[in-house]
DNA sequence: GTCCATGCAAATGATTTGCAGTATC
DNA sequence: GATACTGCAAATCATTTGCATGGAC
């Protein structure tokens, strides 16, 4: 997944924020594992690969500030670590829907596409009167290689 | 919401695990707040007004203990804390379907019960070969109260 | 009596923050 | 040249752990 650099440089201007080095490579770190679940410490290794001086502190501090622009997306799966992967909205409209599949017994994490819950997010609005602009959806189990076809529900 | 403390002393029993005072006031004390989502300090401060002598490592170790046991579920708000509310289970059998809605103006979370997924779940077993055990299901926006009928996307 | 559970205090570890130097605008 | 950003080291803070004492069986 390629990054367009110039429109970054454009988004951080726009936001009264400088264009860095730093910034540009940890935004391009990430993009480069599309299908990975970063944590910071894994960004921070990957960025400073080519790029040796850059501090965990810096990492730290832009990809709060990549969540902050919608180019980043978090999640959390509760192994201790906060996560961040690849916006798919690239800060262009277009709502991301994917959700994650967590095997039980590996941690392997499948994401996946649906969009089965727009029926459920106008259901709310309806009967609540909430108003819901975006989900998160974790869903735990087994994966094929664990078991995934049949296996008793048995937990621990 | 009641405890069936003989059911409890039975189950942990069962587990090989000893009955004790402080494990009956923990779970007595998130079952007395059945709509709340407690931290683990919160759970400190409610067990310590009757009983000053716990500690907070003791709430920790019980907490796990009762998560593992499935009388408690653990949801991450993401704000620093993980927090812990009465199964609707109660360890026996019968898989809970509740999801939470957080605003993202006041923070306030409300539970709801909904099926829809199932649907979802099956789907997936179908498609992807992953058999889905549970979920966890997030959805943000605006409550009532903070304008949950008609609002822009307008982030930050 | 054995051995698990508790309470305290100390340790851990991810994330944040202060600050002086550096780079962007 | 002003000031936002960086890197380092120190601080923070929820949670975990070690260990001696106490309680459950």
């Amino acid at each position: 997944m390629a990054v367009d650099r110039e429109q970054f440089k454009k988004l951080l201007k726009e936001n009264g924020l400088r264009v860095t080095k730093q910034r540009l490579l940890v935004l391009e770190a990430i993009a480069s594992c599309p299908e990975e679940h970063l944590t910071a410490e894994e960004i921070f290794d990957l960025v400073k690969a080519g790029y040796p001086e850059i501090g965990l502190a810096t990492v730290y501090r832009t990809i709060q500030m990549l969540n902050e622009l919608h180019l980043i997306d978090r999640i959390n799966f509760d192994d201790g670590f906060v996560r961040y992967e690849m916006g798919n909205a690239h800060g262009l409209g277009q709502k991301h829907h994917h959700h994650h599949l967590i095997c039980m017994k590996c941690g392997r994490v499948i994401s996946f596409r649906d969009d089965l819950l727009e029926e459920l997010e106008s259901k709310i609005t309806d009967t609540v009167g909430f108003h819901v602009v975006d989900h998160e959806v974790k869903l735990y189990g087994y994966c094929v290689d664990c078991g995934g076809d049949f296996i008793e529900e048995k937990r621990e």
